[in-house]
RNA sequence: GGGCCUGUAGCUCAGGUGGUUAGAGCGCACGCCUGAUAAGCGUGAGGUCCGAGGUUCAACUCCUCGCAGGCCCA
């Protein structure tokens, strides 16, 4: 008994076991005293019948576990405990838990419950995301308004007091759930963004990022509803996109150049005519190729144009109608100057305008190749804007309406101006060509309206001023998988922008940012609420909310002199938010310094792949922003994160995303009360790498995982449990494992191998291949073989082989739990308990140096022996004969290095596949025939094109040849006239077998029965037959296991033969205490006619009540 | 339009550094077992490895260009 298995014994039932092991040494053997024990208080190992369901069992452990405080979040670190952190990336509870959070909450609870059985103590605190547009959208809908002016008319103290009482309305269901599936998460403490404290510290990070000159005030497109008259996140943005139908306008601007005695034009394409208006410059590709064309006939104009936008522009058959004047590079028409189509406005002074840029965002896709700058109205325009002072006029107001004053258009909706402006550049002799076309255009998801891209201002975190730092720190994150990290996340970083974090909403945390309103260059950021108190002069109320509209109340006079410093109207992203989570959950820098510095960085997270731009995002930024006024957070130290599991969509059973709206969204409460949380957290992890999109087909749960499950409860129930409570427990009497039969020691270096493979996956943070290496180990190892092979072993309890088998089948069980608990930690906790007494949960995940010895050449050996039995069925198969009748050899090729281990495991492939004798055959022997393949890898190297002869030569080497090269005789193959010797590593020898055999090969491996059947095992196969047909009357009758029986049996001569000469053999199998050969050629009238195998036969039994 | 991922049997997935019968499980067919029985097991049939080029003696594997699906971003 290995030491790790005492800890849980109950000495009471040790010594009911041990009295019952006394009886049965007294020759009262268990079953053979009535059958498993009536008394169920006495069972020592509990059976689990298919009554109980899992969500029955699952359910019974839940108040198992409160009863016991066996998950108590208040558990501090023992001292000396190494720890994991981990952070919960807050979910907004303002919606309701659907199965793909079952599938993320399963990885977030799998690694940290694995490394809390490594012996790490962990700090799981859950959190909740409170602020944000979301909530605010949910309220408008509760509230049934939209838009700002709505919720202004409501009052932003009512609004925000509804989005505050909204923001829990799930939460019950999110603890249930949460506690139901077994994720592990302190609810009694979680970090709300919306709280105090943790508002606080985001303005210690605010002012912090001020401090380091990080927080700035700046201009940004954003795409804005002009009806809402609100900037949306890029989420909303996405959600939005429609395909409409749009202008497509192209103008001809004449250039400005004096040299040329042509006039020469510049063409142009617009899908957004009103936006000429505020036209500042033009953009062309400097490494593009251009063309300047004019008329064949009547030319009066030049026009210039991309060259590969010729066709497109002005049609296939242009080359009929223009002739080319010459051609241009991009750079060349860079500083020329054009006039502007309309001049409706004027332009600032300082500042350039109507001049041609060169910009490499210009491409050559659509249009002419040269595309309008409006630095109002659009990111890459703005962005030119900047790089070149170019002139920004923005005549659009907040409702996206020209201004009165302006002519034709004034007072006009920008996308109603679009018709007249067309009309205006026609008059104007600018408008080349006018047209329609189809493309996909955002639009503002709660009201349809087109979105604006609209410079606004803005607050940013300088992000680009520390995007080398970010890079550099999260070069140090194990990402999983690595590509999300280096692709999608590294090429976000490499494109950083300037993070816009102001928002112009309601129900947020509040920019800390006040301006004195006599002097906007006098800026203060509060970082502390004592620091606001401070700054007015007087304490804040017991009640204060640092929320809108409260905190805007909160004025002073400027430490200038003139003025008020009053509150800038914004609050920030959420995701700011979520970002500070790693020091805000703890009130750092007001609390908890010391919790915070050893709880930073984390080591591990776990989000989806849409969390790329969100979480991952914010958490580096921030935390990169902040640098060392963090704990361990100097420059140079690594990511607010060591390692990032990252988990992709739950889909439906057909392959599409699961929306409330298609009606495919699955309910994981329902879903968990059909399978269980176990299956369904198995199937989830391991159907497929985490970060692929996975299909959730109840049929397919229910077959591999809820099958899977099945089968280790059936191997702990029906074969070890039920046959373990009729004498065995642990005890010294078990054989020591070297001293256990072959199959046993082999069992015990497989799940030392797995328990090995196991623990290297998940600390690589591989969960499903994790769980995959389990679960094949238990299917195919555990019951397909070692019980298999093992049944009979566990009729009875008493010898030391049956004794070797439950000790060896208790401690593979007993790993196992522990092995698969953090996939499955319901069904391995109750068996555990079974098992050993005590949770599965607070056991080691491996044994360490206490593991049971592994074995490799036995595990190769016995892999070699599988493969054999598998050959050998398909022989029989192939030949027709069933394994009940016995035969007489099996003739087997294994490599020779093999031969010896393999021999020595003969036995069990003789009972596998019921033949006598298992001979191994050597290449010498007569029964082998050789054949060679080339090695393709050593002979490519070797003769390179020449490959394919050298190994047609050695295709056709006869056996003969072979047999000779396998005795060390030199054997030459010819490839084009010239002769090579053949070296050993060459050739791949086959052997197959000759003569009258039966033969299955497969690669090295070649099985091949002899079909005879003689006399002598004809009978012994009616024999068994007999005994087959006796057992399933007797079950058919109702007979319990034990009972005794007697038995009369008549037939066909040869059937009365076999059962006299197998008599003794039958009457053991069957426990007859009388058993009759019957020579009468009638049929008693109380019997059964049986046919075995086209012999007629009878019998008839009835229960030996005596016994 | 850009980035990343995926595409292998009906389904879900494996297939180091290229090497010659492309694997497994499930499902299916046929069969076994009946002392795990609302269980257990075997055998078998299923594949132009998304397509087209290319590199190579040799490509599911490497390269290029496409196609389809997904996600993210414009």
């Amino acid at each position: 008994m290995s030491a790790g298995f005492a800890a849980g014994s109950d000495a009471g039932r040790d010594r009911r076991d041990r009295e019952r092991c006394a009886a049965e040494v007294d020759g009262t053997r268990a079953r053979g005293a009535g059958g498993p024990v009536s008394d169920s208080n006495r069972e020592k190992y509990q059976e689990l019948t298919a009554a109980e369901t899992p969500d029955a069992l699952e359910r019974a452990l839940l108040d198992v576990w409160d009863a016991e405080g066996l998950f108590d979040p208040s558990f501090e670190a023992k001292p000396g405990q190494a720890t994991f952190v981990f952070y919960e990336g807050p979910p907004t509870a303002n919606g309701r838990p659907g199965i793909h959070h079952v599938f993320a909450r399963t990885l977030k609870d799998l690694i940290p419950r694995h490394r809390a059985m490594k012996g790490f103590h962990i700090t799981r605190k859950a959190g909740w995301d409170t602020h944000g547009l979301p909530v605010e959208i949910e309220v408008e809908k509760a509230l049934g308004i939209s838009g700002k002016r709505d919720i202004e008319a409501i009052g932003v103290a009512e609004f925000n007091r509804r989005c505050r009482d909204s923001v829990f309305t799930y939460r019950g269901d999110w603890e249930k759930l949460s506690k139901r599936m077994a994720y592990w998460l302190d609810y009694e403490r979680p970090y709300v963004t919306y709280s105090n404290d943790y508002v606080e510290s985001v303005w210690w990070a605010l002012s912090t990022m001020f401090t380091k000159g990080l927080l700035t005030q700046g201009h940004k497109i954003l795409p804005y509803c002009p009806r809402c008259e609100t900037a949306l996140s890029s989420h909303e943005v996405a959600q939005g996109y429609k395909d409409v139908e749009d202008p497509s306008t192209y103008i001809a601007l004449d250039l400005d150049d004096a040299s040329s005695a042509m006039r020469r034009r510049i063409l142009v394409w617009t899908t957004t005519p009103w936006t000429l208006v505020s036209n500042a410059a033009l953009a062309v590709h400097p490494d593009l190729d251009y063309v300047e064309l004019q008329k064949k006939t009547g030319a009066e104009f030049t026009v210039i144009l991309a060259e590969s936008r010729v066709a497109a522009v002005l049609g296939a058959d242009w080359a009929d109608r223009w002739v080319r004047v010459r051609a241009l590079r991009g750079s060349e028409l860079v500083g020329m100057r054009y006039a502007r189509p309309l001049d409706w406005v004027e332009y600032p002074d300082d500042t350039n305008h109507e001049i041609i840029v060169g910009e490499p965002f210009v491409s050559a896709d659509d249009g002419t190749g040269v595309v309008h700058m409006a630095p109002a109205f659009g990111a890459d325009d703005y962005g030119a804007g900047q790089r070149h002072n170019l002139s920004f006029i923005q005549p659009v107001d907040a409702r996206g309406r020209f201004p009165e004053s302006m002519p034709i258009v004034g007072g006009r909706f920008i996308k109603d101006a679009d018709p007249l402006i067309v009309d205006e550049l026609k008059r104007r002799d600018v408008l080349w060509k006018d047209g329609r076309f189809v493309h996909s255009y955002p639009h503002c998801w709660r009201c349809g309206t087109p979105l604006l891209y609209y410079a606004r201002g803005s607050w940013f975190v300088k992000t680009t001023a520390i995007k080398d730092d970010m890079i550099a720190r999260n070069a140090q994150v194990q990402w999983q998988p690595p590509e999300v990290g280096s692709g999608r996340f590294g090429q976000w970083l490499e494109n950083n922008v300037d993070w816009a974090v102001s928002r112009d909403r309601y129900w947020g945390t509040p920019l800390p940012v006040w301006i004195n309103d006599a002097d906007p260059t006098e800026i203060e950021v509060i970082g502390g609420f004592a620091h606001l108190a401070e700054r007015v002069g007087r304490a804040l109320p017991e009640d204060f909310d640092p929320h809108k509209p409260y905190i805007d109340a909160y004025t002073w006079p400027a430490a200038s002199g003139t003025g008020t410093m009053r509150r800038v109207p914004e609050v920030i992203d959420a995701w700011f938010d979520s970002g500070s989570m790693p020091f805000a959950q703890w009130h750092y820098p007001f609390e908890n310094a010391d919790v915070v510095a050893g709880h930073f960085p984390a080591d591990y997270i776990c989000e989806g792949v849409d969390q790329t731009r969100g979480w991952f995002y914010s958490l580096l930024a921030v935390a990169t922003a902040l640098g060392d006024a963090l704990p361990n957070n100097a420059a140079g130290a690594a990511a607010p994160f060591r390692h990032v599991l990252v988990n992709d969509l739950v889909l439906d059973a057909n392959g599409l995303k699961m929306s409330k709206s298609k009606g495919n969204a699955v309910d994981p409460w329902r879903v968990i009360a059909t399978h269980g949380v176990d299956a369904v957290r198995l199937f989830l992890i391991s159907t497929s790498q985490v970060w692929i999109p996975r299909r959730f087909d109840e049929d397919v749960l229910r077959q591999t995982a809820g099958r899977f499950l099945v089968t280790l409860r059936n191997t702990y129930s029906g074969i070890f449990a039920q046959y373990a409570n009729l004498g065995w427990s642990p005890s010294d009497r078990d054989p020591a494992i070297s001293a256990r039969p072959a199959l046993d020691r082999w069992v015990l270096s497989r799940l030392a191998t797995v328990e090995a493979d196991a623990d290297r996956l998940l600390e690589a943070y591989e969960p499903t291949l994790a769980a995959r290496v389990i679960m094949e180990f238990v299917d195919d190892d555990i019951s397909n073989w070692y019980v298999r092979q093992s049944r009979s072993r566990f009729w009875d309890t008493g010898s030391d082989d049956s004794r070797a088998a439950f000790a060896t089948l208790h401690d593979v069980l007993t790993i196992v739990c522990r092995l698969l608990a953090p996939f499955a930690p319901f069904l391995t906790d109750w068996m555990h308990r079974q098992l050993v007494g005590s949770s599965v949960h607070t056991a080691a995940y491996t044994r360490g140096s206490g593991a049971s010895a592994r074995d490799a050449a036995l595990e190769r050996d016995m892999a070699a022996v599988r493969t054999l039995c598998r050959l050998g069925r398909a022989a029989r198969e192939e030949a027709g004969i069933k394994v009940r009748q016995p035969l007489g050899r099996l003739v087997c090729v294994v490599p020779r290095d093999e031969v010896a281990g393999v021999q020595a495991l003969a036995g069990l492939i003789a009972s596998e596949l019921n033949v006598k004798t298992v001979v191994f055959a050597g290449s010498a022997d007569d029964l082998v025939r050789v054949s060679a393949k080339g090695n393709f890898r050593v002979l490519g190297k070797r003769f390179g094109k020449a490959t394919p002869a050298a190994a047609a030569a050695i295709e056709s080497l006869t056996s003969a040849q072979l047999q000779a090269f396998e005795r060390g005789e030199r054997v030459t193959i010819v490839v084009d006239g010239v002769e090579h010797a053949l070296e050993p590593d060459d050739v791949v020898l086959t052997r197959s077998a000759a003569g009258d055999l039966v033969v299955a090969s497969d690669g090295v491996y070649v099985a091949a029965v002899d079909p005879l059947v003689t006399g002598e095992l004809r009978r012994e196969g009616i024999a068994r037959e007999l005994v087959s047909r006796v057992q399933r009357i007797r079950k058919d009758a109702g007979l319990a296991v034990s009972d005794r029986i007697r038995l009369i049996v008549g037939g066909v001569t040869e059937v009365r033969e076999a059962a006299r000469e197998h008599h003794v053999w039958i009457a053991g199998e069957v426990l007859a205490t009388v058993f009759e050969v019957e020579d009468s050629d009638t049929t008693p009238p109380v019997s059964v006619v049986v046919d075995l195998d086209g012999l007629a036969a009878w019998i008839t039994l009835e229960r030996d009540v005596m016994k």
